[in-house]
DNA sequence: TAAGTGACGGCCC
DNA sequence: AGGGCCGCCACTT
């Protein structure tokens, strides 16, 4: 008893289940980043990586979830770009426009 | 126990 | 704008 409140009192599984959840919460035709998820988790974003690399589900809109560049994960980038499409997202080239499209607004 | 790995991020050149 | 380097963190070997 008596220990500091930390990330670890969380349960991996519960982690897991906050990134989903704010995963979720992305708008469609928006998109967030590792280091937004995780700083709205609690978590560092080599984590939000590791949670979202483990599924979660087919409620979880994975696809809009990039890297702070606006570029897609090279292990899913094809299928990536492909749902983003799909979902009327504007690329700049390769990359997603994070001014544009990027949630939760940040700007001013 | 130590070393390697990866759906990352920020800084520097 | 592009590329390299290092730091982080949890998991695996």
């Amino acid at each position: 008893m008596g220990r500091s409140p930390g990330p670890g009192d969380r349960t991996a599984e519960d982690v897991d289940e906050a990134v989903f959840d704010a995963v979720e919460a992305i708008p469609p035709g928006r998109v967030s980043t590792y280091g937004a998820i995780g700083r709205l988790v609690g978590v560092g974003p080599r984590r939000v990586a590791r949670a979202l690399s483990g599924g979660g589900g087919a409620a979880v809109p994975w696809y809009r979830v990039l890297r702070a560049d606006g570029t897609p994960a090279e292990a899913v980038r094809v299928r990536q770009l492909e749902l983003l499409a799909g979902e009327g997202v504007p690329l700049r080239g390769s990359r997603v426009d994070l001014a544009a499209v990027g949630w939760p607004d940040e700007r001013g």
